[in-house]
DNA sequence: AAGCTAAGTGAACGGCGTTAACTATGGCAA
DNA sequence: TTGCCATAGTTAACGCCGTTCACTTAGCTT
């Protein structure tokens, strides 16, 4: 591994210059705002030259794409390492992280996580490959979700309807994060459904018609959600959700 | 009310004409598709001859999208009327006539339900309206929800600390749908979340890495949510659940 | 029959992604 | 050091797009 050549570093600063470049017009005028001709523009330069560094407009947005669930991932990762050991915690606070980064930075979670934009269809029809980001923010919240789920009984319908139903759907799931107990497997994608629903709907402007306070809902929801997820102890103030089956 | 002119009966075809082109270019090429230029050809007609019927394509956009609106709500209705008069069946099937229609329309589904699209978002934004037809829908869903749930406790947190988080924050569900019990508020609009998380998953791609079968994941779901509704009886078992197709 | 209004046309402006042909330059080898 | 070549950039062009403007045509009204 040699120093960089002079053109090397050209190259990867420009590149850089490029992708905060799409970022920026992202963030100001939302995906459809990001063109070539624009991106170009703002550097001093003319749109064919970006060809040089993407094959397409599309190419550049999947990229892009590539490190919000990156910066996402991160972002959720610090949160988990800044808290204690407990899942439960841990859980609480990546959630929030997800939440705290979505709303601050709602054009990026449009691209990544609302309809797919034409650049980022592939993205989401090979999701099935483990080192997918997609698959990779996932596996980040299942691993406290396991600890905290671990050995007690789930708030799920009965073992055997998850197996009738959603037996036989779960290959992916499995190829990407390993064998599960069937209702972990489905109380994660059903927590990470709810959790999704919630802040689509908030960035997404969804919610207008119900809450003046998207925050309040969601942090009720997390408590909600957490306790459900709670083995039921004695004196729980949640004893029918919790311990129903 | 006389019968209309010769110039008036043309004016709405035309009108309709230039509301299918949009629909079906929507349809096949995605809401990227959609231009004025395109609907025009497809017409024989030139695209400045549409700014006699929109003032932008916006505004076109914005009202195939109150289109549609309109027209899930029909079919979420039909599916309630085509159903006995339990609460818990007509929302059942309900639900899942909100995932027929998202599923066999992605489209259609993503340019009301995803990302606000430019002509889009003055809708979302002025939701408060009770007349929005994204209320309408929702009231359509309040109202066996409220029926279902009436006079038994709800799997929700203690209803204090509804009040202490939630409590100041529901005057728009109010002013859109009148006064509920918070219990009932929060329920559903957690109900509400989860099912727009749910079918937004599927319908945009992000589900791709847990499960090769969404409708599975959605008919557990639902049959968990509504078994958590229910109010807890010996024996309980959705007897609705298994008499799918 | 005259005149007004609504519907539609064609040309044009500026913006877009993308391609092709061309120029200048950094890095390497003889 | 010189010569070469791949690389990074340019300009020009094509065909899309939304939108505006001036103009024509046809329908309706009086």
């Amino acid at each position: 591994m040699t120093a960089p050549t002079r053109r090397e570093r050209l190259r990867t600063a420009t590149l850089s210059e490029i992708k905060g470049g799409a970022r920026r017009l992202l963030v100001t005028g939302g995906i459809e705002a990001v063109s070539l001709r624009a991106i170009a523009r703002d550097m001093g330069m003319t749109a064919p030259a970006i060809y040089r560094y993407f094959p397409s407009l599309e190419a550049l947005v999947a990229g892009l794409a590539g490190d919000l669930y990156d910066e996402l991932r991160q972002e959720v990762e610090a949160a988990r390492d800044a808290t204690g050991p407990e899942p439960a915690g841990q859980l609480l606070e990546m959630c929030r992280a997800l939440r705290r980064w979505a709303v601050g930075h709602p054009a990026e979670f449009t691209l990544i996580f609302g309809n797919p934009v034409p650049g980022v269809i592939e993205f989401a029809d090979h999701c099935v490959d483990p080192d997918h980001p997609g698959a990779r923010l996932g596996a980040v919240f299942l691993a406290p979700f396991v600890a905290l789920t671990r050995g007690h009984r789930l708030p799920t319908p009965p073992v055997e309807l998850l197996q009738e139903r959603l037996g036989g759907h779960l290959a992916p799931l499995a190829t990407n994060q390993g064998p599960l107990p069937i209702d972990v497997a489905y109380a994660f994608l059903s927590a990470w459904t709810r959790l999704y629903g919630l802040v689509a709907m908030e960035v997404f402007g969804h919610l207008g018609w119900a809450v003046d306070e998207p925050e309040a809902l969601f942090e009720t929801e997390l408590i909600s959600l957490l306790l459900q997820l709670r083995p039921a102890e004695p004196g729980d103030a949640l004893p029918e959700g919790g311990a129903r089956h």
